[in-house]
DNA sequence: ACCATCACG
DNA sequence: ACGTACGTGATGGTG
């Protein structure tokens, strides 16, 4: 049998819209809705597979409910105004793919459903109903299902309602649902029902009774109190108008067959052009999409292709040299690699050259003499040092200057980029080419030059040497660490084992829940997302009275030990016994760097037993790590950057910044500060610099949120001028669309004008938060380029190894320790002069864990 | 592919 | 009435 998908278009979209977060087309226009509703009817696609697809409309206009009932509201609140101007824009899209679109004036988009489901009914086809709404569940019968869609908790949740599986969770049948509404109304409609018969009484009384005409028929055998027949028997009238108005209409007077709206995607020129324009790359690729024709506005014709052969290959370096700048691609291992010239696209191969000429020609193309554009530089970079060929003369690269200019954006390859700047696709030498000048006018113009040039750039060369140079770990050590834990691991699992009088999956958050909270029936473990929680802070407050919990906490620390770093990181060692991180430079929204294949970045140090891994961390015999790390380096620039002279007094006084942060909020004398005081002091800074609020600080602390407030109030008494700051600072976030660091790096921010207060208030807290943690991140950065340059200058020996976000640890033989320390000191400190000073703390030993 | 969990600053 | 810290990455389980 065939079947037919028809989606409630505004509840669809409506829920798109909450579900994930802003988005918005490269001109500005918000595009989180239509985004959000193709990832939907993908998923449909992919799940269903319909043979007929449409939508359904509601007009803006009055309906037959509203003259029926002058009260009547119809759907929902009015649709908050960024996504109103979404809507034509997805009928322009749902036109492109060729979906048809109902809507009919003086009718609802659930008229539509309802008559759609009739019509298919007729036709002899199955029909499918999609809405997150759930009035449409009365049109349930055997043929005609309704999908239901919503999004709880931040996810989608699914479920198709079939006639028993309605009848399972309301105890009736679908057509019911209108009875239930009668009687309970509905107040986001304003459809009355009846006045005093709530959710409760309804349900068991259309349970029982099955309709109002039955209830009616014999009102004063209905069994109830007294009190509802009465409302009852005054709500008649009442009950049978919202029947009415709750009914969806199966015979609204449209042109509409299942045939017609039979489909597949035929992926067209006006659709690519459009997905190209509101930037959803990542369905250009979904659906298999690809430029048809050429743009209707050619940019220029796409430059001629060809390979190099041996005899060209001395003109083609004097042509080069020649030129302003060339673009450059290699081929991940480098035995091919493409050119532009700004004339003509170049292909130099290993293959066809043979070894000797083109290793000859790659050192003569990686000199300073050639100015290259490329992209990724810092992995080009390490590369080519690994295959022996210094890289010299790269002016540019585009993902890390599309990195700075957005910095939230998920893809910065050149491709993207080709779409993002001239709307087509091109090869990728080419598009760097064109690229680059766009890129560099724009840096300049948004005064990002020193970060360009100054910082990101010069960088790419230190992260590639550090990638290179490698962390010694001692493999020994680790391998015996890990056994350890697997005894710990096998000992808890037999404990947990006997404890719960059964055998299951420990690391299943889902069989754990199970077990711990409905077998043992252990109370109070509350918290569901998509079962039982079962994380720490949830097992820590039972830990004390369940002996079992305890050993799960146990558990789970010491499997997460053994998973992610003994055998994590001895898969990763490389054969010379040192761990090759690599750092991403253009992941994070605020300008830190990331750490992957391995993390380096979160190795244990909070607990003491994974903090014996730092153990392993070593420097080679007769070699010592010389570790630096910024003191409160994003309090101070707080301090700095909000102009709070309280604040700025307490770190020019040398003492310790919670501790007078406790003095001051408790109003005690520094000596009379108690360790619970200062931790509290602490979170609340920490809260502060994260965007707080008084219940989230409540929560973290363990207090009620009335008395995280007094803390706040009081911290913002005394530390007026960051309270004033932080108003300061969403203001002109609102007004710009974005914020920035000290350095000019930006943030781009559409969350703020978003009518969904979750994610304006998460735009908010952003706008408190990445000014800190990016100024922070600038500012390591230029210290580290600046120690790279006088390191080699000065002890060419030492190299720099890691870099974890306010900490930098360097490798150097023992007789430069000091040497290295005082160097790094320097540089760190004086990196950059605010209205507060840095501090930085050196220390240097044979391991990690020692240095730091 | 996505979630829950947990490691870090 | 709701939903709540900021920024990351790796792992094992699950559908």
């Amino acid at each position: 049998m065939s079947k037919l998908m028809i989606l409630d278009g505004n509840s669809i979209v409506n829920r798109a819209y909450y579900g994930i977060r802003q988005l918005n087309a490269p001109d500005g226009t918000p595009t989180n809705g239509i985004y959000g509703f193709l990832a939907i009817l993908q998923k449909l696609l992919e799940n269903q597979q319909p043979d007929a697809l449409c939508v359904a409309f509601d007009v803006h206009a009055p309906t037959f409910r509203h003259r029926m009932y002058s009260e009547y509201k119809g759907k929902r609140k009015p649709m908050p105004e960024d996504l109103v101007v979404q809507i034509p824009v997805l009928k322009e899209v749902l036109q492109a793919m060729g979906i048809r679109c109902y809507e009919k004036a003086g009718w609802e988009a659930d008229d539509i459903l309802g008559t759609a489901g009739r019509r298919c009914e007729e036709e002899g086809w199955d029909c499918l109903i999609v809405s997150g709404d759930k009035d449409s569940l009365q049109l349930v019968t055997e043929t005609t299902h309704v999908f239901h869609v919503k999004t709880r908790m931040g996810k989608t949740e699914e479920k198709e309602y079939t006639p028993a599986l309605f009848r399972e969770e309301y105890g009736f049948d679908p057509i019911h649902l209108i009875d239930l509404k009668a009687l309970m109304g509905d107040p986001s409609d304003n459809i009355p029902g009846v006045p005093g018969v709530g959710e409760k009484t309804a349900t068991s009384l259309i349970q029982k009774y099955l309709s109002i005409d039955a209830i009616y028929r014999d009102l004063d055998a209905v069994e109830a109190t007294p009190r509802i027949r009465q409302k009852l028997a005054e709500g008649k009238e009442s009950a049978y108008a919202s029947y009415r108005l709750a009914t969806i209409v199966k015979d609204v007077p449209i042109d509409f067959t299942p045939e017609e709206n039979r489909w597949s995607l035929q992926p067209n020129d006006t659709l690519y052009r459009l997905f190209v324009r509101v930037n959803f790359i990542r369905f250009l690729d979904k659906w298999n999409l690809r430029q048809a024709q050429q743009p209707e506005t050619p940019v220029q014709e796409e430059l001629p292709e060809r390979e190099l052969g041996k005899k060209e290959l001395e003109s083609f370096r004097k042509r080069i040299s020649k030129t302003e700048y060339i673009a450059t691609v290699f081929s991940e291992d480098l035995k091919s690699v493409s050119i532009c010239d700004g004339e003509s696209v170049y292909e130099a191969r290993e293959e066809t050259l043979g070894g000797e000429v083109y290793a000859e020609f790659l050192r003569t193309l990686l000199s300073e003499a050639i100015p290259k554009v490329t992209s990724d530089l810092k992995d080009l970079i390490r590369s080519l040092a690994e295959a022996g060929y210094p890289a010299n003369g790269f002016i540019f690269d585009t993902a890390l200057a599309e990195y700075l200019l957005d910095a939230t954006a998920s893809d910065y390859a050149p491709k993207i980029l080709c779409l993002k700047y001239f709307q087509r696709e091109m090869g990728a030498a080419e598009t760097l080419y064109r690229v680059y000048p766009k890129q560099k006018e724009k840096i300049l113009a948004e005064q990002m030059r020193k970060l360009y040039y100054e910082i990101e750039l010069p960088l790419c060369t230190v992260l590639a040497r550090m990638e290179q140079a490698g962390f010694c770990i001692d493999r020994n050590a680790l391998e015996t660490y890990g056994a350890g834990l697997t005894e710990n691991i096998a000992r808890l699992q037999k404990e947990i084992y006997d404890k719960a009088g059964q055998e299951f999956n420990i690391n299943s958050p889902k069989q754990l829940g199970q077990v711990l909270f409905e077998d043992l029936k252990i109370p109070s473990g509350k918290k569901t997302k998509t079962g039982w929680s079962t994380n720490a802070e949830v097992l820590e407050k039972l830990r004390g009275q369940y002996p079992i919990v305890q050993d799960v906490l146990d558990y789970r620390m010491y499997a997460k030990l053994k998973s992610t770093y003994a055998d994590g990181l001895l898969r990763a060692l490389s054969p010379d016994g040192r761990l090759h991180t690599n750092f991403r430079m253009t992941v994070t929204a605020t300008g830190r760097l990331s750490s992957t294949e391995p993390n380096l970045q979160n190795i244990p140090i909070r607990r003491e037993l994974g903090s014996e891994i730092r153990r392993m961390f070593v420097a080679p015999e007769g070699r010592v790590l010389v570790d630096a790390d910024y003191s409160q380096i994003e309090l101070r620039i707080l301090a700095h950057i909000s102009g709070d002279e309280a604040m700025r007094e307490a770190f020019r006084s040398g003492m310790d910044f919670h501790t007078v942060t406790a003095s001051q909020v408790f109003g005690v004398p520094l000596e009379q500060v108690t360790p619970q005081m200062r931790s509290r002091a602490k979170a609340v800074n920490f809260g502060i610099v994260y965007g707080i609020s008084a219940w989230a600080l409540g929560n973290d602390i363990g207090v009620s949120t009335a008395e995280a407030k007094s803390y706040m109030d009081a911290y913002y008494r005394r530390y007026s001028g960051v309270r004033s700051y932080m108003k300061e600072i969403v203001e002109s976030a609102r007004e710009k669309q974005y914020v920035e660091t000290l350095f000019g790096r930006r943030r781009s921010l559409p969350e703020l004008k978003s009518s969904n207060s979750a994610t304006r208030g998460f735009g908010e807290r952003v706008a408190l938060n990445m000014p800190i943690q990016g100024t922070a991140a600038d500012i390591i950065k230029l210290a580290m380029v600046n120690i790279d340059r006088r390191l080699r200058a000065q002890v060419p020996e030492a190299k720099l190894l890691l870099q974890v976000h306010d900490e930098l640890i360097i490798e150097c033989d023992r007789e430069h320790a000091q040497e290295v320390m005082k160097l790094l000191k320097e540089e760190m400190e004086n990196v950059v002069y605010l209205s507060v000073p840095l501090i930085v703390e050196t220390n240097y030993a044979e391991c990690w864990a020692d240095a730091h």
